[in-house]
DNA sequence: CCAACCATGTAAGCTGTTACATGATTGA
DNA sequence: TCAATCATGTAACAGCTTACATGGTTGG
């Protein structure tokens, strides 16, 4: 009964698991980093929070100020983990970047090469099926500008494979994936 | 007191002036085109358009089935342009496409070149400061993966400044923008 | 001492989602 | 006649935003 964490509920977990932090530090990171459009501020982290604190994957220990700082249980470190280990889909994309993000604190390297892989799968599939939109749809029945609106989300998409290829390069040889 | 309208509403409008529909047919759009994320079903559209009614910005018109077919009110449709004329900002990016689609259906060729030289200059703009942010970030501070995901934003907005370019071309080309 | 910032929360409200419910018409 | 599709809605709920409210600590 896993109580459906939400992507802002996940960005949460993927940062206290990097190191634990206050609810207030975690604010300043979606404020000044440009991770997320995630949100910004009170109203939405400390809520978010709490429900991760009543589903039992985050809790606060002690320390001085305030609550103090928040730590992975047990069970969120393998929801963290699960979120992590789960394949691109095509709906993902934009859920795709914050777990690339993450995936770095996760010791196992071959997630990040496998997520590299079902990226780079979805994305070229999805430009390959605007292409033959917009293939078909050639003539009349498709005003110019529409076409050239789809097109936007084609280059887009392609970007983002090409990016995929070029990522795996890149950490490969940095010595990332060892 | 505009009520504010929102991006779904500007969606329903943007149809319903290409030429009057139905609840039904609206729904049919976004089922089946690539055209907006925006959401799908019932309990999304009946209630939006009935906030549309609510302001005076859309009406249905008689005909046999059900209520009949949706048309713009004359303030939706001063409503309609006026979110149309909007120039580009930095975090609209996302509604954009959704503009330039509606755009075409003003007789005003003039606004599909003010949004293609402001949606270049933003993108531009955004993938400037990423370069920047990337290159006095380099060394250590920010891990390589980090680097690599804000690469990953910095060339899809780079994909779409040069489609803007692109764009105002072919439209051209076209004699689209006479 | 006062401003800035650390730090946490609450309350109201809007949008949108899911799921349920209903009924008319059309075509095989 | 029966399934599919046209057509419209409603109720419950989740999530986030804005705005408000509060108080402690630190540095100039």
């Amino acid at each position: 009964m896993a109580k459906t964490v939400t992507n802002l509920g996940f960005a949460l977990l993927g940062l206290i698991n990097q190191k634990p932090r206050s609810g207030y530090a975690l604010r300043k990171v979606f404020e000044t980093t440009p991770m997320g459009s995630y949100s910004s501020s009170p109203g939405s982290i400390y809520p978010a929070l709490e429900s991760l604190r009543k589903a039992g994957l985050a809790e606060t220990r002690g320390e001085g100020r305030g609550k103090g700082l928040f730590h992975l249980t047990p069970e969120g470190s393998v929801a963290l983990h699960g979120w992590l280990s789960a394949s691109v889909s095509a709906d993902d994309l934009g859920e795709a970047m914050l777990r690339f993000v993450f995936l770095r604190d996760h010791p196992n390297r071959s997630l990040t090469v496998a997520f590299l892989d079902s990226f780079e799968a979805v994305t070229k599939e999805k430009a390959e099926s605007l292409r033959q939109f917009l293939e078909s749809e050639t003539g009349r029945a498709m005003p110019i500008q529409a076409r050239v609106a789809v097109e936007h989300g084609r280059r887009t998409v392609e970007a983002s494979a090409a990016w995929a290829a070029w990522a795996r390069q890149i950490l490969d040889a940095e010595g990332e994936l060892e």
